[in-house]
DNA sequence: GTCTATAATTCGATAGAC
DNA sequence: GTCTATCGAATTATAGAC
């Protein structure tokens, strides 16, 4: 059932974060027990605090490890020398593509955004999902500079714009596949790619205004 | 410090409602207690099995609430008389709007699609948050069908893309206000009015491609 | 207020790699 | 022999019961 458990191939360090990715996703920060963790990864208690400082520090690492292979994909994704319609379509497939392979570690930091802002928040936003997201605005902008697209908008509300179709798209997959007239819950690049169709070409008719 | 209580100008029903809001979204479903709900009204408990079948019926009913607000203000936006550019950018403003109004509600709701789909979910979906997204989605249709918009692509993506960055904008207020750069955090109107901007005009040059 | 249970964290020791 | 991963036992912190 979970794919985790005392997996000898990899070692103990990768096999905690899985495991923690698991468990903190599942019950949140708090509820979540080093004991259990440890047992998931088929460690003992103290090796836990070996390998990571603090509960907190074992947490952070789990998303920053998966964002930090999210960054890889921007440095393939995000070339100011492509087209940026191709750009933003690919950016916009791969990052929806990265949410549904680490769901775990999505969820995990949905429901964190979503509990009452603490210190733990601040430093998963400003040291974890920041750079990321930062890059994206720096794209965007620097397109917009270099004339590839409108220069009279907030890049920020762009990336939040295409973030924020992808995020709803991710928690909703069930909800979707409920609603009539569509096909969207079960083709995840196609409803990107038109995602990215829209936020790029926009609603309004060629030629229009 | 809650503006619910036994506040005698409005009748038990409707306190009931704003209590089960606030606990529902506080606890979740299964963790709310009817005895806490029916203290928070200042009713006895079996006033809420009087007002509600039962627990499930009066949760659906603190949904059903909030959406048939907004479904009047559907009424009000929506309009293929009007140019489609102010109707989406006013769309988008009331809507989130309205969900920071009704943060408990929307908290409540975002909560149960990220829990694991059941039919109490599909319940939701199906009877309370469908037909608003139905009738944003047939505007758009109207919309191209009339010639006022693109009509090559899907009005649930378009729908999906606006809801989307409402939604992750409502539950990343805080988050965002860290992120430098911009003053989003403070300002929805503004956000609400880019981002329609965005997705009526997009990205790319006028004139271009 | 004290007692107790649970969970985080630290300590000291062991075993294998180089 | 040192270094690193591991473990079991010991130590604190905290939250709830009485």
């Amino acid at each position: 059932m979970d794919s985790n458990g005392a997996d000898s191939q990899v070692d103990g360090r990768t096999r905690l974060l899985s495991s923690a990715a698991a468990e903190f996703s599942r019950r949140g920060f708090a509820g979540a027990s080093i004991a259990t963790i440890a047992r998931g990864a088929g460690v003992g208690k103290s090796t836990v605090f070996h390998h990571f400082e603090s509960k907190e520090a074992l947490y952070l690492a789990v998303i920053r490890e998966a964002a930090a292979e999210f960054g890889q994909t921007l440095n393939t994704v995000l070339s100011t020398t492509e087209d940026p319609g191709r750009c933003i379509a690919e950016f916009q497939r791969r990052h929806l593509a990265h949410l549904q392979r680490n769901a775990e570690v999505a969820r995990l930091v949905l429901r964190e955004l979503q509990e009452p802002f603490d210190e733990r928040c601040e430093t998963l936003v400003r040291d974890v999902l920041s750079p990321n997201f930062q890059r994206l605005v720096g794209y965007l902008k620097e397109a917009a500079e270099a004339g590839l697209i409108r220069s009279n908008l907030d890049p920020a509300v762009v990336a939040l714009t295409l973030l924020g179709a992808n995020v709803l798209y991710f928690q909703s997959r069930e909800a979707l596949a409920v609603l009539p007239g569509h096909d969207l819950a079960d083709n995840p690049d196609g409803f990107a790619r038109a995602v990215s169709d829209v936020v790029f070409r926009g609603l309004v008719q060629r030629g229009e205004q």
